[in-house]
DNA sequence: TGTTAAACGAGACGGTACGTCACGTCTTCCG
DNA sequence: CGGAAGACGTGACGTACCGTCTCGTTTAACA
């Protein structure tokens, strides 16, 4: 997971080629957004690339690696962060165009296929944290604690507990398909969220209750 | 995913050996148990069964539809629908069990990679959706009708909106491990959850906010 | 039927390595040698030359292919056309060494058994035609041409007749088994083919008998 | 090689039934016929008769066995023995009508595939020689023995080795496939074993020629 | 004529081998 | 000397048949 965003210092020789690493990001995205990670294969990605294998070897340690490469900083790349003056409207834009993100027709699977491949890639799902989630999270902040200044969140709410209230429904549904998901939901959740952060339901620690001392 | 549960009328042959299908599935739910799904391949299982490859695919269309079948019923087993008393009780109860079951050392993770499998293989998602989250789901309901009875969620809620802020925030730090999933996180979710719920923020259709007519 | 004995141009990339093809060859061998061609498998040819079945794959389009490259030089090698001086005695010889090719314990039965793959492998009867057959009848041709030159095959005999008169009866109780193939017979054949060309009876067109215009 | 032929005494119980036996050979022959021994499965045979594996093993034990009982009383009811009154068109007749059957488009190559199958399967290999070979030569006899009476054959010539001789080549190429098998071979090869006969060169022991004491 | 044991169709069983695919590594040679 | 090309050993895939076996169900000869 070291690849690309790291600058690889290359003591002799030349370093590796710009062109390579771009055509083999390429097909990789391609791939990955036409037909899901499970269809991505380093051999497809390879031929469609014009490269060889070991190229993508020496630059990717798993499939999973580079397909992370290939498309996370696009997903990310999405919507800053909203600050509409409420609480409940910066949560309700983020929770919108994520939905909106997930319900695209070719690509709105791929955040769902990364998570998918954490489940057993142990270095993926580092970089999965560390680069996406953790990043995600750590932009969506300012919407914390804007909220908290205003006083739409109890004091002593803990930032990571909301957010996790926030995404968790949303995900639930993306990966389970269970019930819709559609921006109606995602309001609800908001309201919801937005309500017990009020309410000073989101403590860091919450009032003991069947386990007073656990 | 019609195996193993569902009856084969065999009007005329031999029908299936309840012995073999019992083997294949031992054998199954011990490797997928131990090793994980993504370990579990159909000739592993054939031979630590004792049995031909083509006896499985005789009963089951693919590995995600065999490891669910041999392992989904003992997941679900696992505990009764509690009845505390009060709402934050009852939901206290579920998701401390559920973490302490997604914690568990050898198993924890397969919920995980039946969420990953289901990612790619839609014979399996169905099967998923109806015979374990709905099901589960079906099974937790009289919780949020009782509290309803009780006074302690506002009438007019949504239990699937409810369910779904429950058990969404668990599976997201489950399935992300970006931060620990302990039963203290568990409890500050389901204090948020009873606390909104309390608000009526759980409507089934939100205060319209920013987008008042979309 | 490409394999081994052409040379594949590779421009790029490594180029099928000798110690592979020669290791998969000598397994082929020994199997086939020992116990028949129907004995042999490709996936026990992988194991005893420790080599992959695609390796196999990538080089021989069937099983046939792969034991015709195997054994048919070493068989062919056997021994060089001899001259000593009369039609019958060279036939005797022909006939006598190739009845004891036949007969030995460990690989009598190959020639046996390709004949029996080729007549359900068409791609491995061409191979068998031109490596094999027509290139022992080339290599015999100086038999007849020096009989031809003696005076002991009268003129306008055909080669070919000659040929498959000495070589059919021989394999036809090779492969018919119903009466014993020993050198006594081999002699009485090649009695029987000297006099008929000497007669000039190997005619290239026969005396028209009952079908005189057909 | 038992079935069919030899009436199986029941001691009780219902006999097997010549309408499950007719099946089966019925729908073997069809198969044999159209697409060749190597083509014919004891599964599909089964289901074409609309028959039980089982009730075929239970009556034969390999499927060269089946095969052999399903095809090869029609082979041997082509032709009665010729008699024209010469050796040479005796020959000729048995000779171009035997070319004839094996150019037939559907079930010419029949013969082939048994010769190829008993190269490995040594019961077969048995019934073959008894039933098939040996029967067509004793009954083939009548015309070497009226030629030897008519003198057209040297007094203490060997039959056995004139059928061979007769039948050898034919078979060659029918099984080789490196010339062509028409009637213009057939009288050629013919009229070299006529030829022999007559010169006295098919006796039971040839003169002795390069190895005067073997 | 009613009993009963065999032969029956169906097809599940444990296996073997098939030919294919993609893996991740390794080797060669071109530019 | 980096990189494309692709061969390598590996191992799982899903399929096709093998020959054996075990089911109920005919069915025809015996009692």
């Amino acid at each position: 997971m070291k690849a690309a965003t790291i600058p690889i210092g290359t003591k002799r020789g030349r370093p590796r080629s710009g062109q390579t690493t771009k055509a083999i990001l390429k097909a990789a995205a391609e791939i990955v957004i036409a037909s899901g990670l499970a269809e991505m294969t380093i051999e497809g990605v390879a031929e469609r690339a014009g490269v060889g294998k070991a190229s993508i070897y020496r630059r990717w340690p798993s499939k999973g690696a580079l397909a992370f490469d290939a498309v996370v900083d696009a997903i990310l790349a999405a919507e800053p962060t909203p600050d509409t003056g409420s609480l409940e409207g910066d949560l309700a834009r983020v929770a919108e165009s994520w939905v909106r993100l997930a319900n695209v027709r070719r690509g709105g699977r791929t955040l769902a296929h990364f998570i998918a491949e954490i489940q057993s890639d142990p270095d993926l799902a580092v970089a999965w944290r560390e680069r996406f989630v953790d990043r995600i999270r750590r932009e969506r902040r300012p919407i914390i604690e804007r909220a908290i200044a205003r006083g739409e969140i109890a004091p002593g709410s803990d930032p990571e507990l909301i957010m996790d209230v926030l995404y968790g429904p949303l995900y639930h549904r993306y990966l389970n398909g269970h019930l819709p998901l559609d921006e109606s939901f995602a309001r609800r959740v908001v309201r919801m969220v937005a309500a017990a952060a009020l309410d000073g339901a989101a403590a860091s620690e919450p009032r003991h209750l069947l386990k007073p001392s656990s």
